[in-house]
DNA sequence: CACTTGACCTGTCCGC
DNA sequence: TGCGGACAGGTCAAGT
């Protein structure tokens, strides 16, 4: 369930948080969730000091001053929380967790050298982190086929519509959801931008007009900048660094919200399956055609 | 190649 | 109340 504006909040709080901590030690459950935990590869973690924490689409990068970099995807219930020092003295924001952490979804614990520590929870156990060269992130197959990044300045309208004509003649949400369109929506944003644009989930990517194309683009920066700005959605599990619910869907306009009133026309909101996913439309303002 | 479907997991919710 | 099954959804592998 994390999508962009989701992995954007976590890696604005890992970044004010965890740069510049030495990591003392490292320990995990399975081979699932970290699955080239060896011990040569462990040597590059241990003992290195946390430089910067990056995002890409909805992948995250914690790198070390070992010229590796810690790659973690959150897949739908993956939570990345760090727990402070306030475990030495009171009055920190998430004093409430202490205690709380490790949990049985915890996958990986990483401890610093000034006793705080970053969990890698994940219930449904998706997710994974891996540890490689930094170098080698580029090499990738999902980086070497991911999408631009919708909210960088530099993407154009124009750019966003020519991404799509590889896919003509699926629909317009089985689209926006293909990572090597564009980089970071998922579910929830892709059913959000369709209404705002007001394109129904069906329909092909040919049909859709030059207009209908810029309004989408339009609307999906708008909503995802909106949904970091409100710390992300919470259906259920996610959280922020600090273990805390984003806000976003309270403001959320169709998604999850079907048998309730379309806020622009009144009409009442549907959920159907498209592309295989949950999708929640207004029949009136997104018409299929 | 383009496109769709199933698999990966486990907690939650719904109907019987 | 208990239980089975559907459902949640990001991405990849395998299928058409």
């Amino acid at each position: 369930m994390p999508e962009l504006p989701e992995v954007e909040t976590v890696r604005r709080g890992l970044a004010e948080r965890i740069v510049g901590k030495l990591v003392m030690a490292e320990a995990h459950d399975t081979a699932k969730g970290f699955p080239n935990a060896s011990h040569e590869v462990r040597a590059f973690l241990l003992g290195a000091t946390i430089t910067d924490v990056r995002r890409r689409a909805k992948v995250l990068f914690i790198d070390l001053s070992t010229s590796y970099s810690l790659m973690i995807h959150l897949k739908m219930t993956g939570q990345l929380v760090f727990v402070g020092e306030s475990r030495f003295g009171a009055g920190h924001p998430n004093d409430s967790l202490i205690g709380v952490l490790p949990d049985s979804s915890t996958r990986v614990t990483l401890t610093f050298a000034d006793g705080s520590a970053l969990y890698f929870n994940d219930q449904r156990k998706f997710g994974w982190m891996k540890l490689l060269p930094t170098s080698e992130i580029e090499h990738v197959p999902f980086m070497q086929k991911v999408g631009p990044e919708p909210l960088e300045p530099q993407f154009t309208a124009q750019q966003f519509a020519t991404r799509f004509t590889r896919r003509a003649n699926t629909t317009i949400k089985a689209a926006l959801l293909d990572q090597s369109v564009v980089a970071g929506v998922g579910n929830i944003y892709a059913d959000e931008s369709l209404w705002g644009a007001k394109i129904h989930p069906q329909r092909l990517v040919r049909t859709i007009t030059d207009d209908e194309f810029a309004a989408l683009y339009t609307e999906l920066r708008a909503v995802m900048n909106l949904a970091i700005q409100k710390g992300g959605s919470s259906n259920h599990t996610y959280v922020n660094a600090d273990g805390k619910k984003g806000s976003y869907m309270d403001f959320a306009r169709v998604f999850r919200r079907e048998g309730l009133l379309c806020p622009r026309c009144g009409a009442t909101i549907e959920k159907l399956r498209v592309a295989g996913r949950g999708t929640h439309v207004c029949p009136v303002c997104q018409r299929i055609e």
